[in-house]
Parts: C-alpha cells; structure tokens; sequence
DNA sequence: GTTCCATATGTAGTAAAATTACGTAAATAA
DNA sequence: TTATTTACGTAATTTTACTACATATGGAAC
C-alpha cells in the first residue's frame, strides 16, 4: 500500500469519527480540491465546528497540521490519485459514474506504470526488432487489442498480421520457425485454445511473446511474458481495463521499436501518415 | 499547454529571472520537495534573499502568493505528473519513455474526464436504449475501437455489428431506417467516406452517433456528436491516445446502458460472462 | 438519578507565517 | 552624470495556525 490516497483515507475512517470530526470530514470530501486552497478559519465556518477542531482532524490522520494536511491532500487529488469511491453502483447519475470510470481506468494505468519491469519490455523490443514477421493474436476483447497493434506495427516495414481466429492461428503456429514471433494477447492467460497455439508455436522454434497477467498457464508455455496484473473486478457494472492497459503497453513498444530503429527511420513513418491525407477533408487551421 | 509542470516551468524561466529571483528558482529546484514543507521564511533565508523576494517570486509563476505555490509546487511532484516533458526524445532509455507514455495517456483521459458533456452522454444513452439495432463503424484504429464496442454492446441483447469495410458500411447505411443507430466513430472527423456514409444513413431517417473531435465535418452530419477533444500529437514518437479516450467513452456508454437496464438486467451478463468459463483452465484461487 | 471520569469541543490568547507598504539601492537610458 | 526605472530589503500589518485551558457532553458506577 505504497501509495494511499488522504481522500479514501477519509472515507474509511469516516464511520470512527466523533461528531465534529465527521462534520470536517464531509465539508472536506463535499469538495475536496477547495478544501485545498482555503484556510483552517474558513473551513472551520464551512464545517460549524472551530479551529481546533478542523487542527485535530488534520493530526489524526497522521499529518503534522492544516498546512501539511491540505499539502497531502492536494497530492492526493493530482490526476490518476484521486477518486474516493471507484464502484459504480445502481444509484449512480451520468454525473458519477462517469467520473468514476474514467478514474478507474486512469488509476490502472497508474498501478502498471509503476510496476512494469522495463527490463522484458527491453527485452521484448529486441525480439521484435530481429523478427522476420509478427504475429499478433487474441480472441474477444483482446482481439481487438491485436488488431489495433497490427495497425500500429505494419509501420515498421515489418511483416506483421493481426488474427481472431483459432483455426487461423493454429495454422499459422504449426508453420512457424525461429525467427516468427508470436505475439499472443489474453488478459486471463487461461483460454485453453490460446494455450495450445503458443505452445504449438514455441515447439516449432518461434518466439512466443505473451502479454497477460502474472503466473498464469500462458506465462509458462511463452519466451518472454509482459505480465500485466490489472486488478480483477468483480463489479458488474464496472468495464474491463485490462485491454486499455494492454494497449498502452503496446504504445510502450511501439515507441520502443521506434526509438531503437533511430532518426533515419522518422521519414518513412512521415510517409505513412500523409498517404492518409487524401482521404480527407482538410482543417482550416 | 494546460497542465505544464511546475518544475519545468520554474527551468524554462530561469534564464530571464533577476539575482534573487534565480536564488530562489535555485533554492526550489535544488530540493522540490522539502520546498513544499518549508515557510517563506527559511525558504528565503536558504536562498539567501528576503522573503518579499520569495513572495515575488510566486506571483510571477501566477500563483496567489507562497502558500499557492507550494501547493502547486507539490502537485507538480506527484508521480503522475513528475515528468516536466511528456515528449518522447531519441534519447529516451525504457525507463524513461515508458512512464512518458503511461503519463500522457493518463492527462488525456483526465483531460477528457473533465470536460465531457454529460447530459451528450445521457442522449446517446437514450439512443442506444431505444435502438432496433446498432451499427459500429469505423477505419484504421478506430476499427479496432469499433470492434471491442460490438464485443462489449452485443452484450445487451441487442442486435450489434462492426464494419471496417466503407463498402459494408455504405450498404448498410443505404438500407437503414429510423429505429436504426449508426454509430460512427473518428479520431479527426474528416475522412470523406466515413462522412458520405454517416450522410447517407442520416437522410434514410437513421440516428447518426458520432464519436469524435469537436467541430469536425462529422459532427454537422450526425444526430449526435460525442465530441472529445484529445490533444493532436504532432510528436513522432508519440502514441495516439485519442483511441484509448474514445474506448472509456465506449465504457462509459455500456455502463450507462446498464444502469438504465436496471438490475434485472444483471443476470443475464452473468450468463454471458459464465459462458467463457468451459474454455479456460481454472485458477486455483 | 447523581456523581465521577473520560472524552469531546470550544474560547481566547499566542506564536508563526505571509503579505503589504514603503524606502533604499542598483541598474539602465538619456 | 543624472533621471528614471527596476530590483530588493526593512518593518509593520494582517492573516493564519497552534496551544493551553475551560467548558460541555456522554457514559459508567454507585
């Protein structure tokens, strides 16, 4: 819990808290980013109580006074720290609920962010800087997250091809040698299919790359695995983020492959994004 | 330039700033992060400066006074925010542009998270609700975007599909009626087939929904625009991050489908989600 | 119910911090 | 050089936060 956030802090603790220490709680969480910005007199109005009392809040919840804890509680609020109850529930309005989604995912991207091992993505770029072609495969959802990353990566002047198709991909599979690289995508690394296929691949001699969650049976039959533990959610209200966090994780190589292949390389991507332009109408500005 | 760094904006200035505006300036960014906990007073005296110079020295980055600024200051130096430059540059290690372009996604979901307009939201939800059946259309990147909107909608008991073919696509939308929802989504807006066809679908009487970036010739020929502004990324390196907006967007939608659905809804996405479980191997847990 | 005790909350005073007003010094231009 | 602007500091003022103490409130024991 390297990272908790003052305002859920609050939430949590708001059931163990006397009377006035409840009324600056909800003053506080009513608006949490003024909060930040006001004085302890003015908070103290806002809240009914006095002074002191807004100061002993501020001490309970281990910060040195008002100031520190309007510091820390700014923190808290910065963009991908900050939302105090990320389930949606039936209750929930446009207003709420969209919020709350767009914090999940953000705080997602965050908790991956800080918990990638650049070492394998490292290692992954170099794989698929020496590939003949890639492969990349998924089925559902993360077939979408394929087919997004074949329209990233044909960039590259590279063989490259997207498939949702288990049939197609065990095919595929049993043709492959060293060299081919399979890039295979499933956020749970358990779909039975997706298993054999890397496995076919792998005794074949390919490369198999697999960008799924930690200790799961894909890991074990993969070259390299980009483990990606997004938190499971149960909510059924809730969306699945695991495939945005899988795409951004593909920008990451994307950017990798790109940087590895140098400045020289720049101009043909250029190339590519103006082939586009006839196809559209163009902006004034 | 909406959410510019305070450190970086502090560095970028430096060079215009006279003595003892550039002690302070030397004084924060030698210790950001003790900067925040400490007074006017010993800020100044280790800058050795007087504190109306410290004073100042606030005002001039547009900030109320020393106690704005520190709370600024300490904003800036959160982890998702901490990288005074989001751009990718050739001589970025994976280090470094890996957390660049988790931060970027992150600010353009927070961006758009902030300005959406709810009560679109709302409409579009309505729409959906009330469709006889839903088409996805979209090309290049935003077909992958429109393939995982079929994956999540179809869901609903509701007849969806997704095209990346304009060919299917002007087909269907010649054969559309009024009942019928076109969901159409673009990163620019601009790409001429896409607008024909939303056209087309428009004048059969059919709801035209569009996902894409305000003020685009898209948005003058649909019933409903989803405007979503994603900063345009002129930098080479850089990932397109409009996709991954417009998917939480997409999020957003379903779970509002959901929520309109009612909680008898409920069950049946669970049947949904207990269908894939034959397929997979089984987790220990 | 009364008394006692503990906890909770507020009042008033004090200390600290930040800001303002103003004056002097330095730098620049005429 | 002198005039004039800009930079900077001193000291007073105002705002803010904290502390010590007093009062109130709520419960437990009698």
């Amino acid at each position: 819990m390297q990272h908790q956030n003052l305002v859920n802090v609050i939430t949590d603790a708001l059931p163990g808290l006397n009377k006035s220490e409840r009324k600056v709680a909800e003053a506080i969480l009513s608006d949490p980013e003024s909060a930040t910005g006001s004085s302890i007199a003015s908070l103290a109005k806002r809240a009914n109580v006095s002074e002191p009392s807004v100061n002993r809040f501020c001490k309970r919840f281990n910060t040195a006074g008002f100031p520190d804890f309007k510091l820390k509680l700014a923190k808290s609020l910065v963009s991908g720290v900050r939302f105090v109850n990320r389930n949606v529930d039936p209750n929930d309005t446009v207003e709420s609920y969209t919020p709350k989604i767009f914090d999940s995912t953000i705080n997602d991207l965050a908790l991956i962010r800080d918990s990638i091992d650049h070492s394998v993505v490292n290692a992954v770029v170099d794989q698929l800087i020496q590939a003949k072609g890639v492969y990349f495969f998924g089925l559902g959802t993360s077939g979408s997250v394929a087919r997004d990353a074949e329209n990233k990566f044909f960039r590259f002047n590279l063989p490259v091809s997207f498939h949702d198709d288990v049939l197609m991909m065990r095919m595929l599979a049993s043709t492959g040698s060293a060299g081919d690289v399979f890039f295979v995508i499933s956020h749970t690394g358990r779909t039975k299919e997706i298993i054999d296929i890397a496995e076919i691949a792998s005794n074949n001699g390919a490369t198999v790359i697999a960008l799924t969650s930690s200790s799961s049976p894909l890991t074990a039959v993969s070259s390299i695995a980009l483990e990606v533990d997004v938190p499971e959610n149960t909510d059924e209200y809730m969306a699945m983020t695991s495939r945005i966090v899988h795409l951004v994780v593909l920008d990451v190589l994307a950017t990798g492959f790109t940087l590895r292949r140098g400045p020289d390389f720049l101009p043909h991507l250029e190339k590519i994004k103006n082939s586009l332009k006839p196809t559209r109408y163009q902006s004034k500005d």
